[in-house]
This record gives structure tokens, sequence and C-alpha cells, in this order.
DNA sequence: GTACATTCTCTTTTT
DNA sequence: GAGAATGTAC
């Protein structure tokens, strides 16, 4: 966390704050701001104000190294910009050479800029590169997510659209049992209408700003018997009086601040001079309206994006917004990035090729000037373990030709496939990292520890009470909590104090009175604690401590236990990183990421999703089968639209290659317990040929192995690529039984052992704890652990249970 | 009220 | 196949 300030902080070198006289005379925004000198609502940095006078035209270095369209974008710094920017053009640099160029011009100083990312990362590299361009890290800004900024605004005025300042974020756990408790009340049948589905429209209403009052009836009518609408509003009741706001809110919410509270609005909008949108092509009508909002006052906003690597539609993205922006802001100047530093002529002619295939689009053409790379190669093989095999030994040999691993990437269409490039990388001894796995803070122990300090801090969070009021266990189970709660429900309260008045009567039975008694005095004296201004450290650490739950866990025998106590040490310790309470609550209500320690090299493996933004050497794109990408779903509920949103989403992980792409194809899949069969994706048709090298035998699905058998399935849709109309019936389930007796070949081991060990079998291990044996090969065993995942190792380590 | 067994859903992507 | 949710036995 840097500390220096840029306001009131002594000036930095005579180099950078010089201002850079711009050479291009005759630009409408300098000459502009020329007649435009600081009149600043609040007194600019004195370092600043003079050094805007001085003629001698200097390009500036961070200038010079552009290209021209790239300074175009950072020149043109007044009113509505977009800059469309492809793949690899050099986008991030453009948008932090632009802040710091607004910077360094004097014409704003930090708390007069907002600069909106769409996740953290981007928000934190913003952070560091724009600092690095400075050589001085920047303070009051408005860098951000969306959603980052979003609460710090509402926490400002949370009053006015009836909230405490205080308000908790709820978690998409919390999200969904309150959904849960809500169509309990009404009596609807969960099993019939899933909460999760349930969740799912209402977020899709407040992605598109829809308060439930403007949902119109005829599409509220659509769900749950008609009653979706009406559990939107009781939702939304409910997270008032929880004093709670979920992710969607602190947009939505926002949006009725500004409508109640125009001289708020009006405040904000006088305040940012200029704004900055990264990934403009994700943001959904919601996002859409807040900035809109802010950017009346000076209409300095500049966005950036790409509607060829627009996809998160699913998420209530709109494209439209990046495809209306010269509608929405007239007179925008519109720049096209189209000169790419990334990747090989072949690939980039192979990307974008791929993507000629979408009809809705802007259209850019990407170039570079680098010589010929190698061509993309695509390869069939019969199953996921080879698929994962090929991939290991590529990564093998290019390891072996000095490469390193954390120039390699898996990217991946679901989450589910990481789990065999896993097994094969930890057999083959190569370190690697999944993003987006398991997060530390969604981990049980600590959602438990962070709901104790949310109830500390916000005695009304109810979700929070409810997760903790019986863990440890203190005897106050399901019946107690519900005359708790039908109290609570009929005095309109929150549960801790419809609990304080139920102390006061005869309904609970005296045991548990007294044992809730004991909880709300622990409650009172760590909000005493928290209120006397003990470190919130170490109030963390007594509230774990004398609510038993560290004893819980100490007691515990179960094989984690020890890992979660130091998980929750590790928390408490993370604690004295933050200001106070709030601001680390905060933290892990927004920032749900871990920070992934950087030792040593790494393959990294992570979905298509989260690689939008990175690029790796060498890129493998496994799993470009029907079904699977394009995703059956994608199709089935997108349409067209579904379709050409996953062939940006194929775009996206070409693009993220620097010299070489693998392409992959299985002929059979094991998901979910059961072999299925797929043709290759219709991607891989669509690549250009010139660009590509197949290898295999190109439409059958298997790389063609010892008997030359593609797999069955592939001849009797006689097709390649996917010509079956609309994708569907292209894949069909097997039994794995079927699968094995048909191949012959299988992987797949004896079911006896030699050694007294079955498959399936339940062992212990002394490094890895308790596991199941998936196979035996002579005295090797595959051993799923409970904790460790898939190892083998020799029997003689292992023991019976 | 708790512990264990059984059944059932789920898998697209995430701030 | 895994994890959650539900059902059953103590």
């Amino acid at each position: 966390m840097g500390t220096m300030a840029v306001h009131g902080e002594s000036s930095p070198s005579p180099a950078m704050r010089r201002p850079w006289e711009v050479p291009a005379p005759g630009r409408m925004f300098y000459k502009r701001s020329m007649s435009d000198p600081f009149d600043l609502t609040a007194a600019p940095p004195p370092a600043q104000a003079p050094a805007q006078a001085p003629a001698a035209p200097v390009s500036p270095p961070y200038l010079e190294t552009l290209n021209e369209s790239q300074r175009q974008a950072v020149e043109a710094v007044e009113g509505p910009v977009l800059v469309l920017a492809g793949a690899g053009t050099g986008k991030t640099r453009v948008l932090t050479t632009r802040l710091a160029h607004i910077l360094l011009l004097g014409r704003a100083h930090p708390g007069e800029m907002l600069a909106v990312t769409f996740t953290n990362k981007a928000a934190r590299e913003m952070k560091d590169r724009v600092a690095a361009l400075l050589h001085r890290p920047v303070e009051g800004w408005w860098v951000g997510t969306f959603h980052a900024l979003g609460a710090r605004i509402l926490r400002r005025h949370a009053e006015v659209v009836g909230l405490k300042p205080n308000f908790s974020i709820l978690d998409d756990d919390d999200q969904v049992r309150l959904i849960k408790q809500l169509m309990e009340a009404r009596k609807i049948d969960p099993k019939k209408w899933p909460p999760r589905t349930q969740l799912g429209v209402i977020q899709r209403w407040k992605d598109r700003g829809l308060m439930p009052a403007a949902v119109s009836d005829a599409e509220g009518g659509d769900y749950a018997e008609g009653q979706t609408l009406e559990l939107y509003a009781d939702y939304q009741e409910r997270l008032r009086s929880l004093n709670a706001a979920d992710f969607g809110d602190l947009l939505l919410l926002c949006l009725e601040l500004f409508k109640i509270d125009g001289e708020t609005l009006r405040h904000y909008q006088r305040q940012f001079r200029y704004i900055l949108v990264d990934e403009y092509q994700d943001t959904n009508v919601a996002q859409y309206l807040w900035l809109r909002a802010l950017a009346q006052g000076h209409r300095n906003i500049c966005c950036v994006g790409d509607d060829d690597q627009s996809i998160y539609s699913w998420r209530g993205a709109e494209v439209g917004n990046i495809l209306r922006f010269e509608t929405d802001f007239p007179g925008a100047t519109v720049v096209r990035l189209e000169r790419n530093y990334r990747s090989t002529p072949h690939i980039l002619a192979a990307a974008s090729g791929l993507i000629a295939h979408n009809q809705d689009r802007l259209g850019k053409t990407l170039w570079t000037d680098v010589n010929e790379g190698e061509k993309v190669r695509v390869r069939g093989v019969w199953d996921g373990q080879e698929e994962a095999r090929v991939v290991g030994e590529e990564m093998e040999a290019l390891q072996a030709k000095g490469a390193s691993l954390n120039d390699m990437a898996v990217l991946v269409r679901a989450g589910f496939q990481t789990r065999e490039f896993e097994e094969r990388l930890i057999t083959l001894g190569l370190p690697y990292r999944v993003i987006g796995g398991p997060r530390f803070y969604e981990r049980q122990e600590i959602r438990d520890a962070i709901a104790y300090l949310r109830v500390v801090h916000q005695p009304d969070d109810d979700l929070a009470f409810e997760r903790i009021v019986n863990v440890p266990k203190r005897g106050l189970g399901a019946a107690s909590l519900q005359i708790v709660n039908i109290y609570a429900r009929a005095e309109g309260l929150p549960l801790t104090a419809a609990a304080r008045r139920l102390l006061e009567t005869e309904e609970l039975k005296p045991k548990a009175r007294a044992t809730l008694r004991a909880l709300l005095d622990d409650f009172d004296r760590w909000r005493g604690l928290l209120h006397n201004h003990v470190p919130h450290p170490d109030l963390a650490g007594r509230i774990l401590d004398e609510s038993g739950y560290t004893d819980m866990w100490r007691q515990s025998k179960a094989i984690e236990a020890p890992g979660r106590l130091d998980n929750l040490r590790e928390m408490v310790a993370a604690l004295a990183e933050f200001e106070s309470l709030q601001a680390f609550l905060e933290h892990v209500s927004l920032v749900m990421e871990n920070e992934e320690s950087q030792d040593g090299a790494k393959v990294t493996l992570m979905t298509l999703h989260a690689a939008k933004g990175l690029e790796f050497d060498t890129v493998f794109l496994p799993g470009w089968e029907e079904g699977l990408f394009p995703h059956q779903r994608a199709l089935d509920d997108g349409g067209v639209g579904g379709l050409e949103e996953e062939r940006r989403l194929a775009y996206v992980g070409l693009t993220r290659a620097r010299a070489r792409a693998h392409v992959l194809h299985a002929a059979n899949r094991l998901v979910y317990g059961q072999w299925q069969t797929a043709i290759p994706s219709r991607f891989v048709g669509e690549l250009p040929d010139d660009h590509v090298e197949r290898q295999g035998v190109p439409g059958l699905g298997g790389a063609v192995d010892e008997e030359g058998f593609a797999g069955p399935g592939l001849h009797e849709d006689g097709g390649l690529y996917g010509g079956g109309a609309g994708g569907a019936g292209l894949t069909r389930w097997r039994s794995r039984r079927r699968a094995l007796a048909q191949t012959g070949s299988w992987n797949v081991h004896e079911r006896k052992a030699q050694g007294g060990f079955d498959v399936g079998q339940r062992v212990f291990h002394q490094k890895f704890g308790y596991g199941r044996i998936q196979s035996i090969d002579g005295n090797k065993l595959e051993i799923a652990f409970e904790k460790a995942g898939t190892k083998r190792v020799m029997d003689s380590f292992v023991e019976e249970t």
C-alpha cells in the first residue's frame, strides 16, 4: 500500500513535473486547454500550475514511443473518445499513458479522475503502471472496479436509499440463502424453481438497472408462476432491513441515489473531470447508465474496448453499449488500434479468419510487421487423458528448449477441464497454478470467521448471524432458531434484536435461553471493544477464541483442521493490513481473490474468460469440441448470438498467444463419470488452412490410434466440423463400460491388486492423509486423496483403514 | 439435536 | 464423481 500522496507532496523530479507542450498545433483539445486554465473546484497542486505556461514544444518521451493511433488516443483528452483496441494492440499502454498524460498536463488532479475497470487485477495494474510512468504513486484518485467505486459512493450517501453507511455486502452464498428463505415464505417449490435460477433472473433485472417497480408485468410473469417479480420486491425489502446490499445493488442503488438526490449527482458530475473506462464492451446497462450519469458534467469520457472480445453477455453485458457509443456521445472521437504487437502473423491470421465468421461486429483489421512464426497447430486426440498427455509432453519439450513455464498457459472453456491437466502436471512434476480456483475467502472457516466479524460490525446482518449462531455447536439448533425467526418476522426485527427480546419471554427453553443470552452478551462485549478502538486484529483474535471457534477446530480430528487453523491465523494477520474492520470486510466482499505467491515458474491453468487481457508465449487450447466449445448451453439459450459469443471466446483464446497456439480436440471425454463422444468444434474448421497445421486425420475425432480407430459416433454423424444442424444431438452419452469394451486399450488398470489393495479402497498415507485408490499398476497406486489431490504413490507407504 | 447414510443435483463463463 | 440437501437412526 503506497503512502505517498500527490497532493501536497513535495514536487517530483523537474523533468516529470514539466508539462509537455504538445507539438501538434491546431489540435482542438490543446487549444481548448489553453483557454481553460485551472478553474478546478479544489486548488490544484501548486507545483503544477505555473508549469502550464512555457511554450517550447517538446514531445515527452512517453509519447514518442507510441504509434500514431495510440498517440491519438492518448492526446484526445477532451470530449468523448472511443478507442477500439484490438487484441494485443497496446491497450493498457494507451490507458495508462493517457492517465499519466492528463495528470502531467495538469488538467486535473487525482481526485478528479475516475478510472473504471472490470477486475481488481486490472485496477491494480493500472495504478502500478501509472505510478511507474510518473515515478510516484498516485493517491486520491478513483480507480477501481465498477462495484468497488459504486460501494464507495454508496457508503457516503447510504441513508438516501435507506441503508446505513456500514451496510454489509452479501456474497453469493448469502444471496441464495436469502432467496431460499423468501421462497419458503411464499411457498414456492424450490425443486421446481431452483433458487439460483430465481436469483439469476433478479440479477439480470439489476444488470439492466431495473428496480422491482420498473420491471414490466409481462416480463415478471414468466417465472415461478409469475412470482419472481414479487420475490424480487421481497428480496429488496429484506436487504434493506438487513442493512445489506448485493453486488448488483452497488450500482443499482447508486442509480437510485442519483435519481433521488440530484444535488449529489451534480456534485460527482462536477468532480469527475476525466472518466476512463476499460473493457467497455463488457459493461451492462446499469453500468452504462452509471457512467452516463457521471459523465454528463464534463463529458470527458474515454471508453476503451473491443467488440470482438465481448464475452460476458450472459452476465448482462451489452455489446450494444460499444456499438452505440457515437450516438450516445455525439461528436465522439473514435480511434482504432489495429497494429498488433503481440502475436505472429499466423496466429493473427488464424484468429482473424475465425472471427470473420461473426456477422455482428464493427470490424477491424489487425496487422503486424513481425516475421512469420509457427502456424497454429490443431491436433485431434482420442480422449481427455491423451489430450493432457500431449500438452504435458509439449510443455516438457519447450522447457527443454529453454522456455519458462511462466510463458505457457492452458486455457479451457469450463472450470472442470483443468482437473485432467492438473493430474497430468502433478504426475510430470511440472508446477502449475490454477487461476480462479477455490479462493481463500470462500473457505468455510474463513467465511465463518468473517460472519462473526460481520455480526459484530453490523448487528442487523441476519445472514451472518444465522451462519454462526450454532457454530461451534452450542445447542442452538434449527428448532430454537425457528422460534427466533418467527418472532423476528412477526415483529419486523433483525434476528439479534428479536433474540434479545425473546430472552425476556418464556418462549425459548431455559437452556437455549441461557446459551443465547451468553452469545448476545459476547456480541455486546466485542462490539464494546470495537468501539473502544481495540485494534481490529486483536479483536478478531479474541472473538475467534472467546466464541470457541478456534477451539472447535483445535479439537477437531479432521485431517484438514490444522490447515484451517493456519488459515484463520493467516486471516487475522491479514487484518492488520487494513485500516479498519470495515475496510477489511469491504475488501473481502469486493476482492475475493487470492494474492498468489510468485515463487518459481509455473504453468498457468485457467478459463478463457479469466484469460482476457493476458498473454503467453505458448497457449494450449484444449476441448475444442461441439457441445463443449461452443458450449451446448450457449447454443441452446443464446442462439446465433450465443454462438457468436463462443466464437469471440475462441478468438480471445487464440489472441492470447505470442508465438505458439495449440488447439486440441478429443473424440471422447469423461465428463461426470460418464463417457461422452463429440466431434471437433466447428471453430476448428473455421480456422483458415493457410495458417494452420493439422495433425491427425481431420474430421476424425481421435488422433488415429494404434488401431486407427477414431471413436464410435463420429462416423454415424458423417460430418466434419459440426456440419450437423443446430449442434443438437452432436453429443451423446455412453457408459464407461461400453467405451471400455470398444477400445480394449483403455488406460484403466486391473481391478484387483497384487498387494492386497483394491480399487476404490479407502487408505491412509502419512503425508497425504486419507484417500481412495483410483487404479493400481503393479506396486504403484493412484490415489485420490481427500486433501492432497490425486497422486501416484508406492503401496508400501499406504496403510489400510 | 446430532451424526450418519442416502439421494439428488450439477457443470459455462464471475464482479 | 462430488458436494449439498435431505432423510433416518440414535
